[in-house]
DNA sequence: AAGGGAAGCAACCGCAAGCCA
DNA sequence: GTGGCTTGCGGTTGCTTCCCT
C-alpha cells in the first residue's frame, strides 16, 4: 500500500480510460507502472495495462462471439487446452480474457463439459499419474486432449488436475494433430481401475478404445 | 412492482518468466 | 550470478444486469 493514496479498484469510468488514452496516445504503451503515476491515474500499471488490452485496444473487437468464432474456439480448446492467450492469438480481435470467459459461460454449457473423475484405487496420486503416463499409448489419430479438468482421488487424497498438464496429455499438441472432423477422440488408458467420467463429446470415442467409463448424470 | 437467484463479464490476484543493471 | 522490475498468464472474485416468481 502506498501512504497517502490508495490504487483505486474495480470498474473504470469514461474519464479514467480517457486519461490512459490520451497518455498512450502521446507516450505510447509499455512501462505499465510509469504510465500509472505520469498520466495522473490512481491506478496500478497492472490495472492500467489490463485495461488496454482488453478493452481500450484499438484491436479489440466486441460484441458476440460468430459460429466461426465459437466453432474455431472449440477446436483450439481441444488442441490446447486452457492455454487461453495462445487460442486468442489465433482468434483475430479477441482477448484471451474475452475467450477464456465465453468459454466458461457459453462454451463449455453447449459441450455438456464438466468435471471428470478417476478413482484410482490404492495407488498413489503419483504412481498413477505416473502409470497413466507410462503405459498409457495413445492412438496415432488422438491428439490426447481431455475435458477441462480431472479429479483424481486415491482415497485419501483428491486433486484436480488440468487436461493442459503433460501428465494428463498424451501424445502431440501439434496443430497438425488436429485432424478429427467432429472434436473426436481423446485420451487412452491403460488402468483397469479407472471409473472415467467424460463430456458427452467424448463419450464415443472412449468407448470405442473400450474404456469402462460411467456418464455422472450431473 | 419488488425481491431473490442466476448468468455474464470486467477486473483483480498470485505466480512465473523474461529482462536488465 | 542475482536481485529488482516488468510483463504475461490463468484462475478467481465480485459487481451488474437479467429473468423468474
Amino acid at each position: 500500500m502506498e501512504s497517502g493514496g490508495e490504487n483505486r479498484k474495480g470498474l473504470w469510468t469514461a474519464e479514467e480510460d480517457r486519461m490512459l488514452l490520451d497518455y498512450i496516445r502521446v507516450h505510447g504503451k509499455g512501462k505499465w507502472n510509469r504510465i500509472a503515476k505520469m498520466s495522473g491515474l490512481k491506478r496500478c500499471g497492472k490495472s492500467c495495462r489490463l485495461r488496454w488490452i482488453n478493452y481500450l485496444s484499438p484491436s479489440v473487437k466486441r460484441g458476440d462471439f460468430s459460429e466461426e468464432e465459437e466453432d474455431l474456439i472449440i477446436r483450439l480448446h481441444k488442441l490446447l487446452g486452457n492455454r487461453w492467450s495462445l487460442i486468442a492469438g489465433r482468434v483475430p480481435g479477441r482477448t484471451d480474457n474475452q475467450v477464456k470467459n465465453h468459454w466458461n459461460t457459453h462454451l463449455s454449457k453447449k459441450l455438456g463439459i464438466k468435471k471428470a473423475k478417476i478413482k484410482a484405487g490404492a495407488n498413489s496420486l503419483r504412481s498413477l499419474a505416473g502409470e497413466i503416463r507410462s503405459n498409457s499409448e495413445p492412438p496415432s489419430d488422438c491428439n490426447g486432449e481431455v475435458a477441462s479438468e480431472l479429479i483424481i482421488e486415491d482415497g485419501s487424497h483428491s486433486v484436480i488436475a488440468d487436461g493442459s498438464q503433460s501428465v494428463l496429455r498424451f501424445s502431440s499438441t501439434e496443430e497438425e494433430t488436429l485432424v478429427d472432423q467432429n472434436y473426436g477422440c481423446s485420451f487412452w488408458f491403460s488402468h483397469e481401475d479407472l471409473n472415467l467420467y467424460t463430456p458427452a463429446y467424448l463419450m464415443e470415442p472412449l468407448d470405442e478404445y473400450g474404456l469402462d467409463f460411467v456418464w455422472d448424470g450431473m
